[in-house]
DNA sequence: CGAACGCTTCGTTGTTGAGCGAAACATGAC
DNA sequence: GTCATGTTTCGCTCAACAACGAAGCGTTCG
């Protein structure tokens, strides 16, 4: 069997219903920074009651697009890996030529660093993991992509802690599509702990409210002495 | 104003809506080879009455997804523009996670070579694009990717009929992203006439049913001699 | 233990919208 | 003009499902 569409009709409908209701909408939305949040909270962000949520977060979680972790009383919903994330983040492409000729209409904050999921993503991002490879420091196999230990050493060189720049060593990370650039960037646990590590490090702030991050004067330094840099 | 994100949970689930009916699914995919089709062969191919397709087009219509031909009594219909068929191909994402953990279960067929919109994507598609950026035969402005006079003479050389290839010139593409590659192609008018030509010079056919593109022993040899190799 | 809490399940209501046939409206053929 | 064809609009029915309150279940805290 050579299934002439990769989706069927049936499919591509399910995948949509998912996202046809502004309450699930809402939902996808909120987790899309990473965050992983209790059902309660989740109903508060999409202003309606637990009872409703519930029923919602029912819905993503069979439908795939959704994670879970229990705990005790609390059910904590969290997207379900990478690609929803980076799938969702494509999901502005129709709007895009609608409503945004001109593609530097869109946020420039937004495109300069932001999480996708959990991981760097936008011009710092598709720098980082260009760079790196550029370098030799990230090398491509079949198991994904992984940092190799001449970069952990010019890490600890940068500042980083040693003990969890080795457990780097130990993650995979894989190419995500960035929808800004149109290029890729470093997803997958290994960008997730990259990210992590800069914002514990205080390269880089949350913005208060998006999913933008802000680079600090201090981070954008140690970035460049890592060969990440922001062309203008 | 700046707006905390990109697409409000409102867009978003329009966007869904528009996608969560089979019959309305199934009008995109059979678009999606960038074929116009009038109103009653969608309606034949959704399975429903021409009311109710009726109904349907109207709606994709009014949501930015269709573009319109009037002709007669006729009304054609076809995708908007790359950028929709760039993201209902991206639409597998979500489904490449949960029944494709390895990449290379995808029907090696349509990853090799097939149409997105009415350009070519997949290795070849690819292949193409960075063949022809490195070589400096494609260059890219701040109104997209054109071709240089330089490559015209080579696509002359290679067998091209003169006249159309000068038409090349003034036309303009884009940057569109390869779902299976995840990297860039070849998109827009331009990329649209170079397939054109290329299934006119008998270099690539038509799978019978499929978006796959099929490379002849002759096509694929006047392609390496431009620089266009299939890794493998 | 009992009370508070977080969440889900159940039962009900109300709205949305998909579907069709019939009729209307065009256009093109004769 | 008359008829056939392609498409849309109208009126209707029916199914799906979002939403809530109430009740149930398991967990945590005092």
């Amino acid at each position: 069997m050579t299934e002439a569409s990769p989706l069927s009709r049936y499919q591509l409908a399910e995948l949509g219903a998912l996202l046809a209701e502004p309450a699930r909408a809402a939902i996808l939305l909120a987790l899309m920074d990473g965050t992983t949040r209790p059902a309660g909270e989740l109903a508060r962000i999409a202003g309606v009651s637990p009872a409703t949520a519930s029923a919602h977060l029912k819905r993503l979680l069979d439908g795939g697009l959704l994670g879970l972790h229990e705990q005790g009383r609390h059910r904590y919903f969290r997207l379900a890996n990478d690609d929803i994330a980076a799938w969702l983040e494509g999901m502005v492409l129709p709007h895009a030529s609608r409503t945004a000729p001109a593609a530097a209409a869109r946020d420039p904050v937004l495109c300069r660093a932001r999480t996708c999921y959990r991981h760097l993503a936008g011009q710092l991002g598709v720098a980082l993991c260009e760079a790196w490879l550029d370098r030799g420091w990230l090398q491509t196999g079949s198991d994904g992509i992984c940092l190799l230990p001449v970069a952990a050493d010019a890490l600890v060189h940068t500042g980083w802690q040693a003990s969890p720049t080795q457990q780097l060593l130990r993650l995979r990370g894989r190419g995500c599509l960035d929808w800004t650039e149109r290029r890729l960037h470093l997803g997958g646990p290994l960008g997730v702990a990259i990210t992590d590590a800069m914002l514990d490090a205080g390269w880089l702030r949350r913005a208060p409210r998006q999913r933008a991050l802000l680079p600090t004067p201090d981070g954008l330094r140690r970035l460049a002495e890592l060969g990440v840099r922001l062309d203008t």
